[in-house]
DNA sequence: AGATTGATGTCAAGGGCGTGTCAAGGTCCG
DNA sequence: CGGACCTTGACACGCCCTTGACATCAATCT
C-alpha cells in the first residue's frame, strides 16, 4: 500500500484521534482538518486520494464540502460519516457525490474495511497471478495478454480474488468488499458471479474452499 | 485456540472469576488484571494476543487503556465490555480502536464465541510439526510437501491438534473449538474424524490419550 | 488369568447442506 | 424499446457429517 494520502475532516477529537491513529497504523498518510473550509482547502491537494468527511462540521456542512470537492476532483474517493443512519439518507449522500457512507456509531474495523475498499478504487494498481493481470486504473483485465470482457461486478470480484492470490477469501469478505453489504449472503449471487468468472478465465484458477470461500491460484502453486 | 494468551481486565470479581474459569477451560492462557494501570502493564507483554477489557475500571478508564494499548500494539485484539450498549455507542464504539465490544449483561457462551472469533481474526499463521504443515491462510495442509486433501472439519481438527503439538488436547476442547458445540459429545463423530485423519497422515502422528483426548506428535518426540 | 466394563476404532448407510448452473424476472440506462 | 447486468428461485449433484452397530482394546475386578 503505497502511502495513500487520506484526508480526515472531523471536528470531534474523540473521534478523529483514534481514527487517525488507526489509519496511520494501516499505512496511510493521514492529514487532519477540523472544519469545512479547511477540509475543502486540504482536499484540493493532489496528494489526497481519499477523504473521510463528517457531515456535521463547523462553518460549512459536510455535504456542501462533499459537493464542492466532487465538482473539482471527479475521481476523489469520498467517504461520508453520518451521525445517525436516519439523519442523512442515502439519497442525500449520493446526491452530494459521496462514494460511500457509514453511520455512527461504527466499529473501527468496519470503517477500516470500507477505507480499504475505497482505497482499492482510488489507487490504481496492477495485480497479477497465474497468467491473469488486473489493472484497477483502467479497469481492464487480461488472460495471457488477451483482454477479458467482464461486467463491473465480475471485475471487482476478480480483482479481489487476485489481490489475495493463494489465500482463501471468505464469502463474508467478498460480500463485504465487492458487494459492500453486511447482510448475510442468503442468495446465490456470489456463486453465480464466480461461475461466470470461471467460464471466462478457466475453472481451474478459482478453487472452491468448501464452507469458507474461494481461492485464486497463486503463482507458485 | 492453542494456548493463546488472553488478558482479562476486570475489577468485579463476580464477573472476572467465572469468565476466567470459562476461558481457562477453553484452553486459553489467562492473565487477570484488576485495574487500568495493571491492565496496561500486562497488556504490553507479547504473550498477550487478546485483551478483554471492562470500560469501568479503577484509576484509569477502560477506553483510555484501550487507546494506549492500541497505540503500542497495533495488531492486538481488543474486546470491550460495556455496562450498557447505549453508553459506548454514544461515545462511539470505535473511539479507542476496539475490535469488538459486548454489552453487559452477557451470556458466557456468547462472549466465548466472540473470543473465538477474535482469535480466528488474528493473523493467519502457519503451523507445523512432525512433517505436517498447516497453512491457515490458504487452508491447505501438507505432509512432507505433498498436499493433503482434507474436508473442512478434518482441516480444522488437524489445525487444532497441530497447534498444540506435543500436548494433549481434550475431547471437550476439540468439540468446542472445531465443532463449536457446547453439548457433550455423545456421538462417535470426533472419533470418526480422527480415524479419517489418521488414514491420511499416518496413524502414528496422533496418539490417543485414553479418557482425556488426543495428542499430536511433537517435533522432538 | 479370565471376566467385566467402559472407552475407542472402524464400517456402512443416510441424509443434510454447501455449491454449481440454468432460467426467469427486474432494474437501469442509452 | 433494447440490451447489459444483477438478482433470485429452483433444482441437481456430491461431498461431508452424523449416527448406530459392532469389533477391539485398556484397565479394573473377581
Amino acid at each position: 500500500m503505497a502511502t495513500l494520502g487520506v484526508l480526515l475532516v472531523e471536528d470531534d477529537e474523540a473521534i478523529s484521534a483514534p481514527l487517525a491513529r488507526g489509519l496511520t497504523r494501516e499505512g496511510y498518510d493521514v492529514t487532519l482538518a477540523v472544519d469545512g473550509p479547511a477540509g475543502l482547502a486540504a482536499g484540493s491537494s493532489p496528494q489526497i486520494a481519499l477523504v473521510i468527511l463528517d457531515v456535521g462540521l463547523p462553518f460549512m456542512d459536510g455535504l456542501e464540502v462533499c459537493r464542492r470537492l466532487r465538482a473539482s476532483r471527479p475521481k476523489l474517493q469520498i467517504l461520508l460519516l453520518t451521525a445517525r443512519s436516519e439523519e442523512v439518507h442515502a439519497v442525500d449522500g449520493l446526491d452530494a457525490g459521496a462514494d460511500d457512507y457509514i453511520a455512527k456509531p461504527f466499529r473501527l474495523a468496519e470503517l477500516l474495511a470500507r477505507v480499504r475498499a475505497a482505497a482499492r478504487r482510488a489507487e490504481p494498481r496492477d495485480l497479477s497471478a497465474s497468467g491473469v493481470r488486473v489493472e484497477t486504473g483502467s479497469r481492464r483485465a487480461y488472460l495471457h495478454d488477451d483482454e477479458l470482457t467482464l461486467s463491473p461486478k465480475e471485475f471487482d470480484l476478480l480483482a479481489r480474488l487476485v489481490s489475495d492470490a493463494g489465500q482463501v477469501v471468505t464469502r463474508e469478505q467478498l460480500l463485504r468488499d465487492v458487494w459492500e453489504t453486511s447482510w448475510g449472503g442468503g442468495g446465490r449471487t456470489l456463486d453465480q458471479h464466480v461461475s461466470w468468472l470461471r467460464a471466462k478465465i478457466g475453472a481451474d484458477l478459482i478453487t472452491t474452499v468448501r464452507g469458507t470461500g474461494f481461492r485464486f491460484r497463486g503463482d507458485d502453486a
